[in-house]
This record gives structure tokens, sequence and C-alpha cells, in this order.
DNA sequence: ATCAGACGAGACAGACCGGTACCATTGCGC
DNA sequence: GCGCAATGGTACCGGTCTGTCTCGTCTGAT
């Protein structure tokens, strides 16, 4: 109905492109530094046609945040993670595993939503709230998993677990290579202290 | 010899007034959202002077980036997480305690040195050089306490630590108040498997 | 008293930003 | 074939950015 815009073509529509430009570049230069001019340039489109479907930049960056969530935390961190083990204890320390390879790459480009949350500096802003949903987003995998692992308070370990995953992550951002064996070594003890075999 | 700027008197040189009020905007709104337009009409001195104490704003942030490792680096979180313990291994858990008050100021602001270097997205700007620095010289306190205590690697403990810190402060940054506190009872569990009491 | 240099105020330049207006062309439904 | 909406291209607008320049004033050393 309505709009046959997809319908599996050969070509990507332009609302496709654009997002698929947006992506790249937000997510490896960030989105204060990449304006709307290199997006079009790079993609080749029309500036009114990125407007027709974006109403500001603003909402652009909404749909690349949406997008992270979806390529980078479900897609990927979840699918991986839950490769790397069998039991739920397996898979949390799965996440730095995953890690390490993230972090080897010579393009490695850190967490967008820690990235763009500390580039805005609003707290209400739109953008901002959402990078901060998106970021629980992250913490509900976990907690799920800490869950599974019968871990009493789970929230609370998720959280535990979270500030090894961003504090790694930074660390990585510095230049340190190691910074995901460092959190998955911390993940053990804790997972130890909580008696989750692993 | 030279200039008698200073020789204690009352009102300070228009280098300090710029640098202090850099210091307020730069730290609390980052480095990008901060003109020096703003600066200056902040603190009521002409932009030439600006210009003439510092070449270019680059330069100011850098004096900047010096100012926040001398006053919330070494006067700062050093004398207090000192001041909160008398071993070492408490010194070290008095990093969270003070975390712990600062997390829960209205104004927190986070971490400058993790901000900017996540603001500069070039890896080869001084700008970012010197927060990677800066960010170093803490993890040099902190190796030092490990070092107090006895810890083998002191190294490969301080670049833990330093993962419990930068998590927490970017929880902080979310939203979490009580992130000091589950830093600080991971860093128990690295103390305990150490074997360093606390 | 005089003079040099720092200073406050503000205009200005050149670049870039997000966003709008207009126009020629394309491609699809009818 | 026709018509219409979406598109690419481009000029443009108002605003903001860093950085330069000018001008008049103040202050402090000689």
């Amino acid at each position: 109905m309505g709009a046959p815009e997809a319908a599996a073509s050969a070509r990507p529509s332009a609302r496709e492109r654009i997002l698929e430009t947006a992506y790249e570049l937000f997510s490896r230069h960030g989105t204060r530094a990449v304006g709307v001019d290199r997006i079009i340039a790079e993609c080749g489109i029309a500036k009114m046609t990125l407007y027709r479907n974006f109403p500001s930049k603003d909402d652009l960056i909404l749909a690349f945040l949406e997008e992270r969530d979806a390529r980078w935390t479900r897609a990927w961190l979840q699918v991986e993670a839950e490769a790397h083990g069998e039991t739920p204890g397996r898979q949390l320390l799965g996440i730095f595993d995953t890690f390490e390879t993230w972090f080897a790459r010579d393009d490695f480009e850190g967490c967008s939503f820690i990235n763009v949350m500390l580039e805005v500096v609003e707290a209400e802003h739109p953008v901002r709230v959402a990078t901060v949903g998106y970021l629980e987003a992250i913490r509900d995998f976990v907690r799920g998993l800490a869950e599974e692992a019968g871990i009493a308070d789970a929230d609370g370990f998720a959280r535990q677990w979270h500030i090894l995953m961003k504090g790694s992550i930074v660390a990585a951002g510095e230049g340190d290579v190691h910074a995901a064996a460092r959190a998955r070594d911390l993940g053990r003890l804790l997972l130890a202290h909580h008696g989750v075999e692993a």
C-alpha cells in the first residue's frame, strides 16, 4: 500500500542512502563535525531531498541513533556476545571478547551513544535523551543475561557491568588496545563474587 | 623581572581573567559549544586582548586543559582521595568517595579530559594529544598508590582502576547518581583480589 | 610631562553552518 | 502519451564561527 519505494529493488531509496551515508559519517566523525553539506555531497543527493525525508538535522541524528541501535547494539554486539558462549556467564564475558576485536580495528570509532551524549550538553535535548535511552537498552541486554544467570540484583549488576563496558571503550579511545582484557578480568571477579561460573 | 603584572595585586591580570572564564565555560559546556565571543563577553575583555595572550582558540583550550589538570586532578581529586584514608587501599577507594559527592552535584560537568578527547576526533590533534596526556597523569596518581600498596603489576592495576573511574563518570553523566558506589564495590573486589586490605 | 604598551569596544573579513527557494530532469502510475 | 511527484543541482539567506583590524583610553615607567 502507498509508496512502493522498496519492493526489494536494486537501487536503495533516497532515504536509505542518506541514512547510510549519515551512519558512516556520524559514527566515524561525530554529529557536530559532519555538516549536512558533506552528507549530501558524499551520497550525491539534493539538499531538499534530505530535508523532505528528515525535517531537520536533529531528526537525521535521531534516525542515525536508531540505526546505530539496530546495527551495533542488536545485530552486532548482542549476536556476537551470545555466540561466544553457552551459559549467560560466558556470554557476558563474550561482550569483552567482542570488544577485544573491536578495539583492535584501526578505524575504531567508539560508542556513538557516549560520543553523542557528551557532544550534546543540554540535558533535555531530544538527541541527548535518545542516547541515554539507547544506552539503557544495552543495559537491558546485560540485565537479561544477569537474570538468566540467577543474579539477585540484576539491575545493579547490569549497571556495574555497563560501567566496565563504558570505561573500557573510553580507555580504548585513549589508545589502550588491551582495555577489553582488563575489563574482562574485572568482570570475572564480579561474576565470581556472585557465584556465577564462567 | 620584566613585567610586574602580578605582584599579588588586587585585580587579576587579563590573562588570568580570560583563563578563569574559559575554565568555567569550557568545563561546563565543552570547548566546541563555547565561542570566543562568549568568553570575551562574559569577562568584559577585548577580543584582541584574548588573541594577544593566546594565539588561537586551540591555545586557549590547551591552557584550559593545563588548568584543569592543576585544579581538578591535583588540587582536588588527589587531595580529597588522600584525605579519605591512611592506607593506599583506602585512599584508592577514597577516589570513589570523592566521586560520590561530585556526582551528586546538580552542576556535575563530567571529566573535561574525556569530554574534550571525544569532541576532537583527529587522532594527532594537539588538543586531543593533551587530553590523553592528562588522563595518563590521573593514571600515574593511581599507579603510585598501587605501588605503595605493594601491587605487583601496578600499571595494569592502574589501568583497570581508571576504567572504573571513567566508566562511573560516564554513567553519572547518564544520570546514575549511585555510579560511584557501584564502581567502589568493583574496586573493593579488585583490591581484595590483590590481597590489599581496605 | 611624555611616551609606549596594554586595554576595552566594536567593526569587519572570510568561512562555514543549517535551512529554503527555484528549476530542469527523471521515472512511475494512469 | 500525460501528469505528477520525487529527485539532483545550485543559488541563496541569515546566523555564527575564528581571527584581524582600527580607534580611543588608560596606566605606569622614565
